[in-house]
Parts: structure tokens; C-alpha cells; sequence
DNA sequence: ATTGACGTTTACGTTAACGTAAACTGATGA
DNA sequence: TCATCAGTTTACGTTAACGTAAACGTCAAT
């Protein structure tokens, strides 16, 4: 038997409201079992969450991230469909390539601009040591 | 004399309306120089603007990319002015490398399932030329 | 003189992604 | 038995980031 979670359980594990897990089932990011009334999470349930929230940290929007996960559980039956999947899957590994550039941009620029201001701190702690002098 | 840019040549650039450019401006994350009514853009104005488009499609809000942005333009005078500086550099820099671990996660996964998608179809092909023969 | 093209301000509308509150339903421990 | 969780549905509220429309200014070309 695989282990199951309680809504409560993923919230405060993702640290999210169990609003928004639930917001995230009517749009249709999850699909959990339920007993009776209540949501039973399945350990594929969580790794979708996880997904998500992934998704949604690196500026997707939740309709984009549930393209994206949507993919990893196509079905393979047929070689259209696969092809079809080959393509999708070309697409948004583009869309990442294109954030990796971006991202390296940005982080590159950020420490050589850091880098001239520590250069820039050891010039004014040294002409202020040379004042005391 | 450097180069100026009206508000229609910066939106057709990177392919935005001008709403948004002076909604980015409401917000203070550009100020661009006025002549009479018309805004005049400088070369300075245009790399915020590209600075602010980048941090959006790495999922940055508007008032977190303001944050980032204006560090650059944050004055070194001091020494205290240059040491919360760069911790805040640092803040902004962690930001940056959680994004980069979300990412490389993400396009490392997909790698992986789209080479797993190519070798069932490499099955598929080789198992419907059999039935051919 | 007027017609566009381009610009402006003001203000209301819209959508995504939830927050929040109300009212209800079991299960469970004192 | 009663209260207290933990969960549920329903529904209205909110915020960011613009879209859209109206009404107006300005300047060059016809």
C-alpha cells in the first residue's frame, strides 16, 4: 500500500492553503481520490503538486504548468501519438532554454556588478584607514 | 548626443503595448524625460525596460523586479550605502540560484523523458516493420 | 483647413490566482 | 453528549497587471 496524504498535510508541507490545492483541483492540476467527502492524495498527486508549485516559482502560469505536466502523463499507445509528444515536449524545452538564458543573463550581470562594488568597499575602507593614520 | 526612443519604437521592439510601458512608468520603474507631453526615452530608460521584461519571464513580480533593478542604480557614496548593498545583492542573488536549481531540475527531467519517448518509438517502428514483412 | 499619425490623460473593465467568510458534515476524544 | 477538529461547498472579495475606450493635443502633409 502506498502512502497517502491529507489536504493538511500538503498544505502545510508546500506551505500553501489548502485553498489553493483546491483551487488547483478545479482547474484541473490534480485529481485526487476521495473517501466520501474528503481528498485522499496519492504520493502522484504530491509529485504534481510539487510540479506545480515548480512551475509556477520559474514564472509559468498555472495553465502553462499544467501543459507541461500534462505531457509527462500522455499516454504512448500509438507512434502518432508519440510523435505529436516528441514535438510538445520540443516546444517547452525551448521555453526553458529561453529562461536559462535569461536566467544566466541575469545572474552574471548581478556578480560582476558585485564583484565592482566589493573592489569599490576595499578602496573606501583603505583611504579611510589612511585618514586615521 | 546619444540616441533617443519614442514610446511606439520601444513598445514595437520588444513587441508590448505602450499602455504597458507607461504602466511601468506609474510604477516607477522607469522615468523617462518629458518634452512637453511626449515622453522622451533615453538609452538608459530602454535597459530598464528590458530589465524589467526579463525579470517577468523569469517570474518575477513587478515591485521584485523594481527591487532587483534599482540596486544598480543604488549610489556606492558610503560605506554603509555599499555594505547593505551587497547583502541585499546577496538576497536577490539567492533568489537567482534557487530559480537556476528549478530549472536545471526541470529541463534535466524532461531530457530524460523525451529520450525515454524516443527509444519506445525506435520499439514501435522497428515492431510495425515486422508485421510488415 | 483638414486629415492622419502619434501622443496624452482619465477612468472603468478584465483576468488569474487565490483570500475570506459562512454554513455545513462527519469523526473523535473527554 | 458535547465540543472540537478537520474537512467540505458556495460565494463574494481582492490584487496585480494590464486592456479598452473616450476625449483631447500637436504637428506634418495634402
Amino acid at each position: 500500500m502506498e502512502r497517502t496524504y491529507s489536504i493538511s498535510e500538503l498544505s502545510s508541507e508546500f506551505d500553501i492553503t489548502p485553498r489553493t490545492i483546491r483551487y488547483y483541483e478545479s482547474e484541473g492540476l490534480i485529481s485526487p481520490d476521495r473517501a466520501g467527502q474528503k481528498r485522499i492524495y496519492s504520493a502522484r498527486d504530491r509529485v504534481r503538486l510539487a510540479l506545480v508549485l515548480r512551475g509556477k516559482r520559474l514564472g509559468f502560469s498555472l495553465a502553462e504548468a499544467k501543459e507541461i505536466i500534462d505531457l509527462y502523463a500522455a499516454s504512448h499507445g500509438e507512434v502518432g501519438q508519440l510523435r505529436t509528444l516528441l514535438a510538445k515536449l520540443g516546444e517547452k524545452r525551448e521555453m526553458l532554454e529561453q529562461k536559462r538564458k535569461d536566467l544566466d543573463a541575469s545572474i552574471t550581470s548581478m556578480d560582476r556588478y558585485a564583484e565592482r562594488c566589493r573592489e569599490r568597499l576595499v578602496e573606501l575602507e583603505s583611504s579611510t584607514r589612511e585618514a586615521a593614520e
